[in-house]
RNA sequence: GCCUUCUUAGCUCAGUGGUAGAGCAGCUCACUCGUAAUGAGCAGGUCGCGGGUUCAACUCCCGUGGAAGGCUCCA
């Protein structure tokens, strides 16, 4: 008899040999049913696998992670077992699990090709094997044995894994007809996969190197219930919907031009607005916390980069040096804006007392991204950074730390980011070269942010490798309406650009001391910011953001001249406000207006110029009645008012 | 940069080896209107660009620009 400690402490007991499966039998035959894996003593487990000697386990079910990763896998060996029905000799790479779903690496038999529409065949066939109910099997075999059976199947790139796994360690999972090299944990059998979806088909390098061959990767999601296959296949077209590509045209917010070059976005006059309304926010905020604004060209000498180590690290990530045409001066479109500040502290002599020094500037700035990279505005070549550097001293970074991470909640709070996750990047201890500066100063750089995150109770992650090559970083993320996770601000510990740019002050013992630099930006870059403000409001900002808050809608043409005079009206307390004043039916202006997401509307009749009113419609609301001039100007205000809540002024 | 797919009117998209079509938007006219599309008419494209094959190319082939989804990368 052995003894399973179950995750509430409770113990029971079985035959030597029990498996999962057996032990969810026996708690409840409902569980039996919904239960995908086993943890055992921490490992996840197949449910049929023998368990032997007393352990702690806990049972996943598909609102589990680890139940959902071994459906995926399971899933993934399903369809690489289809495709070696269509395909025979189908080499096959690996074959992992993904957020959603997951992908299988394959290599097609010489002169053949998958097309998208050879995915429905695929998926046909997979629901058909499904329902043959075949067991998966595992069983543990010798590496000698393990390279043997690839070798027969002419499998290369499975042998080239298992020559890198330890001898004892390998094992292989069989169903039907498909027997693959996997770690495992596995479903039972095939028939709990229910539904699937192959989403898309696309290139990828065996083992993620570009100097290797280019195989095909198949991805696909399934579910055990074609009803969560739909509810998923819903949310894919309402992500679809949001797109900020499509948005960002529909609402004229910005747009690219071929003439003007790849990854260069322009803003048009109401995406100016929009991102207008937001850096002024972030400037008032920051000049509340006691940063200046500074402004620097949008080149500089290559030289500046070289000091920085900008350019050894990333010159190839750079536009192409310019060169003045008489002199033959070496100048960079800037990468980066820290530079730049670093010169203006070094413009005079600075005291402790002075410090510190908050440099913020909206810099603009030109990254050669490879064409393959670049994405709407989330991925460009150009782009404006909401940057500041802060020069402090050593005994201020945890304080000035903290402060930003303030700011950081103050605009979630002013644009409804409920959920947001916070990750800790440190250096990887095992490849120093990839940075910069001292092993002390990374040291002291990355015990301050961790300090600092831990003093404002920050829940972080921490991860190794992630840094960048000159200092440890705090990234945020948020969550959006989506649910859908979106790299946000930064900020990050610096001990080594001053020290490059050799940076001073006049400390109290009248010696000099070098700075600490603290860089941060709490949106990012203002493009990618706004494109996933636009995929997590779907357009529909809040009030104080959106580019026009108000459209006056006469009645007819009598009432243009009336409806001109509240929009004057309105525009002369701030609001933003326009009218259509189009020769249209009233049913047509608002069917219009409301599709270009404008969150008032007011209708202007006979009725409202008698009594000086408007009648009032909320966007997704309609018909809220009427009131007059002023009474929907302070309900405007008040509204704004509300929004900002987080910071007032 | 690499793989795959795509590129036709301002937008969304049909279409065929025999020199292009719809809806919406635009313009004009009529209606002067009460809470999600009034009607009629007009105009709009060297089918991304450059070559080639062909009697004939938007269509087939080659090259190239750009976009999308991946891969690699992301200060």
């Amino acid at each position: 008899m052995i003894t399973i400690t179950l995750p509430d402490k409770s113990q029971r007991h079985y035959e030597s040999g029990v498996d999962g499966m057996a032990i969810a039998q026996s708690i409840s035959p409902r569980l039996a049913k919904e239960v995908l894996a086993i943890s055992v003593n921490g490992e996840t487990w197949d449910l049929t696998r023998p368990i032997t000697e007393d352990a702690e386990i806990k049972l996943f079910k598909w609102e589990d992670r680890e139940g959902q990763v071994t459906f995926w896998h399971s899933s993934a060996h399903l369809m690489a077992e289809a495709i070696e029905f269509f395909y025979p000799g189908t080499k096959f790479g690996i074959g992992p699990t993904v957020d959603t779903g997951f992908y299988y690496d394959i290599d097609l038999p010489e002169g053949k090709q998958l097309t998208e529409k050879d995915l429905e065949k695929i998926e046909a066939k997979i629901i058909e094997l499904s329902r043959l109910k075949n067991d998966i099997v595992r069983s543990s075999v010798s590496k000698a044995d393990a390279l043997k059976m690839f070798k027969e199947k002419g499998d290369e790139l499975k042998l080239e894994l298992i020559s890198e796994l330890e001898d004892g360690t390998i094992s292989l999972y069989n169903q039907g007809n498909f027997t693959d090299l996997c770690r495992g944990p596995h479903l039972p059998n095939t028939e709990y996969i229910k539904a699937v979806k192959l989403t898309s088909i696309a290139g990828a390098y065996w083992r993620g190197n570009e100097k290797n061959k280019m195989l095909t990767r198949i991805y696909g999601v399934t579910f055990p219930k074609q009803k969560m296959l739909e509810e998923y296949l819903v949310l894919v077209e309402e992500a679809k919907k949001r797109d900020h590509r499509k948005i960002g045209k529909e609402m004229e917010l910005f747009t690219f031009s071929q003439k003007v070059g790849q990854g260069l976005p322009m803003w048009l006059p109401k995406g100016t607005m929009l991102r207008l309304q937001l850096e002024d926010f972030l400037k008032r905020v920051q000049k509340k916390f006691g940063y200046e604004q500074v402004m620097t060209p949008h080149i500089g000498d290559v030289n500046l980069y070289k000091t920085s180590g900008h350019y050894a690290k990333y010159g190839a990530d750079s536009f192409q040096v310019i060169k003045t045409p008489v002199e033959g001066e070496e100048y960079m479109l800037k990468p980066m804006n820290c530079p730049h500040h670093c010169e203006l502290y070094a413009f005079k002599p600075r005291s402790y007392k002075d410090l510190p020094i908050r440099m913020a500037e909206f810099g603009t700035v030109y990254r050669y991204e490879q064409s393959g990279e670049l994405h709407g505005l989330t991925r460009v070549r150009g782009f404006t950074q909401d940057d500041a550097h802060l020069f402090c001293r050593p005994d201020q970074i945890k304080d000035e730390f903290k402060k930003v991470i303030d700011i950081i909640f103050i605009i979630f709070k002013a644009l409804n980011f409920e959920n947001y996750s916070a990750q800790i990047s440190l250096r990887d201890p095992n490849k120093p070269e990839k940075y910069i500066g001292s092993a002390e100063n990374w040291d002291k750089a990355e015990r301050a942010i961790i300090e600092a995150s831990a003093e404002k109770g920050l829940k972080t992650v921490t991860v190794l490798g992630e840094a960048a090559f000159y200092g440890p970083k705090l990234d945020f993320m948020i969550k959006d309406a989506l649910g859908r996770s979106w790299q946000l601000g930064t900020i990050q510990v610096d001990y080594n650009l001053p020290e490059r740019f050799e940076l001073e002050y006049i400390g109290a013992d009248d010696k000099r001391h070098r700075p600490v630099m603290i860089h941060r930006a709490p949106f990012g870059s203002m493009e990618r910011f706004v494109a996933v403000l636009i995929e997590h409001t779907a357009g529909k900002f809040p009030l104080w953001l959106t580019p026009e808050q108000v459209v006056v809608l006469p009645i007819s043409e009598k009432y243009n001249d009336y409806a001109q005079s509240i929009s004057d009206f309105l525009n002369n307390c701030d609001i933003r406000s326009l009218i259509d004043d189009r020769n249209e039916k009233i049913g047509r202006k608002i069917r219009d207006n409301e599709l270009k997401r404008i969150p008032y509307l007011l209708i202007v009749g006979e009725k409202e110029a008698e009594n000086q009113t408007v009648s009032v419609r909320r966007q997704g609301h309609g018909d809220v009645g009427s009131m007059s001039w002023n009474g929907f100007a302070e309900l405007i205000n008040n509204e704004v008012k509300e929004q900002l809540s987080s910071f007032n002024n």
